[in-house]
DNA sequence: ATCAAAGCCATTTTT
DNA sequence: TGGCTTTGAT
């Protein structure tokens, strides 16, 4: 079992480098200098960077604090966290081990102020752009832009992931339309600085830019990243790439760890030319390949290989593995969507009785196809989750509160005003809205301080007046609150003195109270991140929710996982089935036209087949539902190019169940009209499912006859038995710090989650 | 203010 | 086709 950070049982320092294969343990050991490894799937990359995050720390005696490990997602850098302390048998303190996006919140949160950054910056998710953009689009076209807002944003972020300035884009900007674009892309700038707030982008690029231009901030920085790890190194693109570049600049001790064939994020600026380049670019680049696979049949690693040895850009590995040949491919071609489905649902009943249901998957391209498997599992009663769609922290409800909270975090944010100043509605429309313009504009000023200007003047009429000063003091009042700390009684304030569950009610009907748990989630969100965090900020909190990922919690649920490919990179289940493998849906329509589009869309699918470990199970469907219509599909080029004798085709073997005629099962009639219950259930579930992990029903306070003496021993529902060592603060804010026996020692609030006194 | 009809959009999206 | 937002009529 996992050793305990008490120290009863803690890995000996031998057996670190006990359980490696040769090129496994030249990357953990190796010293100072760029180092290169090419990880195939299934290589055990994660064991090489954690086990030489732990070999540096316990046999080089490098600073913990002086160790930097960069990755993609949170959920990857909790995981590697996890197994360095793991190994260390403690916690590890003082390292940075976070996305590449949080490593950036936290530079320019203390250093930004440098480049006008100011450290209550907020973050502008998709969603806060398109609010931005819409309203730039509005007054500079006056009618209707020839193209949709959406391409604008995509093509603004292009831009800035080839590191060019509006002014940069605009010397090459000849047609009307790209002077547009320079124009919208000029404005949006000036807006988000405006507000004193970066997106996702930007956070990268402010990054370089400080370093760039402060030399000194960078040499502190850089001073820190004794070693630099970097995971997924294949999917970075050019301003990760400088990032890491200056990171890296005072010792040079970088590892990149990557696999170029699991490239799959060209189309947001990965340049696959960083991981292909690499030992190029870094004089005396000791470069290792791993290419023992550890996880999958010899059957489905061929399959795998033959797919994706048809790619022309990339190094060349011959994955090879000790593990037995296995199971052939199964391969089904259905007559349609629908058989598709039932076939997997069926398969999946075959197979349970040798494999649990969380250690299946069903893998498919678009989110869309998600939706008849989902019909199918709920009408054979299978269990299963849904993991992506729709971001938690993207919910309309979600954001709605949240935005309050940025508010007060960044009185400049325009978006968060515009977003809240009437939702719920309070009876400010349109024409006091830009009487608050008015004043902003000539004043300067942001919306929020327009307004108390506004106020001020007399500007108003009576109504507004009063609506308006209402809402200022709401603002003023979570301010003071947020001074006192309390995140999770901000939030509360903020439904109650709005109404907001009424509002819900009333423009959800019927299903405001399902919206309205979204909102609870996200208070217990806040409830656990102030547990987890001794230092708990607002800005913190903030930080986290625009940053988090819901992918983050996969496999927290039991039952059959169900995903895109691209939420499944870096995971591995026993059975995977892979869905739609037809053409113009995998090879995706829109990649038609290129072939380095093609190449992307075959690393997909190298990608999805080696997250298989014993069976892999391949499907496609003759005719498909695709907006509504019935299109008939070829089947995808990949079948083809996975060897036969690795194929089983049970297309027509599938007797035991009914193929061609809409028979018995699946008419009309029994599944109902489509967007019935059995479908509003599945949405239902895959809600409920969405929300983040933690306390969920932690929300609503009981009444705490106060057993929580120092001393005594509680039970937390997530984080087991532990021991009370302080208390402070009393009623609603009552706070102890608990020693976990696995856990650690956390700060707990009582009012919020239900700790058991005694129950040991 | 409220509701129903009409209009819009529909690769992937770690952050 | 279906889910969501906007619009328009009342």
């Amino acid at each position: 079992m996992a050793p305990r950070f008490d120290g009863v049982a803690v890995i000996p320092r031998h057996d670190l480098l006990a359980h490696l294969n040769d090129a496994q343990r030249e990357a953990v050991t190796h010293g100072g200098g760029p180092l290169l490894v090419l990880a195939g799937a299934g290589s055990g990359k994660t064991r090489v960077i954690t086990h030489r995050i732990a070999h540096l720390i316990l046999e080089r005696g490098v600073d913990p604090s002086h160790i930097v490990a960069v990755t993609f997602t949170n959920k990857a850098a909790a995981e590697m966290r996890e197994r360095v302390e793991r190994l260390l048998g403690e916690p590890v303190f003082g390292s940075w081990i976070g996305t590449f996006h949080s490593l950036c919140v936290r530079i320019l949160r203390r250093d930004g102020s440098r480049i006008g950054v100011e450290s209550g910056f907020n973050i502008y998710d998709t969603d806060d752009q398109r609010a931005l953009l819409n309203r730039i689009l509005k007054s500079e076209t006056g009618e209707e832009a020839a193209q949709p807002p959406r391409s604008f944003l995509s093509r603004i972020s292009r831009a800035k992931n080839a590191m060019q300035s509006p002014d940069e884009l605009e010397r090459r900007a000849f047609s009307p339309e790209r002077k547009l674009l320079v124009r919208v892309y000029r404005r949006y700038q000036e807006a988000l600085r405006h507000s004193n707030a970066v997106d996702f982008d930007d956070l990268l690029l402010r990054a370089i830019e400080l370093f760039h231009g402060h030399p000194d901030v960078l040499e502190r920085y850089a001073a820190r990243c004794e070693q630099l790890l970097v995971d997924e190194y294949q999917d970075t693109n050019r301003p990760q790439y400088l990032l890491i570049r200056a990171l890296s600049s005072k010792h040079g001790n970088v590892t990149v760890v990557g696999d170029e064939d699991q490239c799959i994020y060209r189309f947001r600026g990965a340049e696959l030319r960083n991981i292909l380049g690499f030992e190029s670019d870094h004089d005396g680049t000791h470069a290792i390949r791993l290419e023992q696979n550890y996880r999958s049949t010899g059957a489905i690693l061929r399959a795998a290989g033959a797919v994706v040895a048809n790619n022309v850009k990339r190094k060349g590995k011959t994955l090879w593995t000790e593990n037995p040949h296995g199971e052939k491919v199964a391969l089904f071609r259905a007559p349609d969507d629908r058989t598709e489905a039932a076939w997997i649902a069926s398969r999946v009943r075959g197979l349970e009785h040798d494999h649990g249901h969380d250690q299946m998957a069903v893998l498919y391209r678009t989110n869309a196809q998600s939706r008849l498997l989902e019909e199918i599992f709920h009408h054979e009663r299978i269990p299963f989750q849904i993991v992506g769609s729709v971001r938690f922290y993207a919910r309309k409800e979600v954001k709605d509160v949240l935005a309050y909270l940025r508010l007060v975090a960044n009185p400049a944010d325009d978006v968060a005003f515009r977003r809240v100043i009437n939702t719920p509605q309070r009876g400010i429309g349109s024409t006091t809205l830009a009487t608050l313009e008015r004043v902003a504009g000539t004043t300067g000023l942001p919306l929020l301080r327009a307004a108390e200007q506004a106020l001020e003047e007399h500007l108003l009429g009576k109504r507004p007046t009063t609506m308006l000063a209402g809402f200022l003091e709401l603002i003023a009042d979570l301010g003071q609150r947020a001074e006192e700390g309390s995140i999770p009684e901000m939030l509360e304030r903020v439904v109650q003195a709005t109404d907001y569950e009424a509002f819900l009610d009333k423009a959800y009907p019927g299903l405001g109270s399902e919206r309205m748990e979204n909102v609870r989630s996200l208070i217990s969100a806040a409830v656990e991140y102030a547990e987890e965090c001794d230092d708990a900020t607002l800005l913190g909190f903030l930080d986290r929710s625009a940053l988090v990922a819901d992918a983050d919690s996969v496999g927290r649920e039991p039952g059959v996982t169900m995903m895109t490919v691209h939420c499944a990179k870096g995971l591995e289940f026993e059975v995977v089935f892979l869905a739609g493998l037809e053409e113009n849906l995998f090879p995706h329509a829109m990649s038609a036209g290129s072939d380095d589009d093609i190449e992307e869309e075959r690393r997909l699918c190298y990608v999805a087949m080696t997250r298989a470990g014993q069976r892999l199970l391949l499907s496609s469907a003759r005719f498909r539902r695709v907006q509504g219509v019935l299109m008939p599909n070829r089947a995808s080029r990949f079948i083809g190019e996975i060897p036969e004798d690795v194929i089983d085709d049970v297309s027509s073997a599938a007797s035991s169940f009914p193929t061609g005629e809409r028979g018995m099962g699946w008419g009309g009639d029994e599944w109902g009209p489509r967007g019935s219950s059995a479908a509003r259930v599945a949405t239902q579930r895959r809600r409920q499912r969405q929300a983040p992990p933690g306390p969920r029903a932690a929300a609503a306070a009981g009444p705490h006859e106060d057993g929580f003496d120092v001393g005594a021993t509680v039970r937390h529902p997530r984080f087991g038995g532990g021991q009370i060592l302080d208390r402070e603060g009393s009623g609603k804010r009552l706070k102890l710090t608990i020693q976990f026996a696995d856990y650690g020692r956390k700060k707990i609030l009582p009012a919020y989650t239900q700790l058991s006194v005694g129950g040991a």
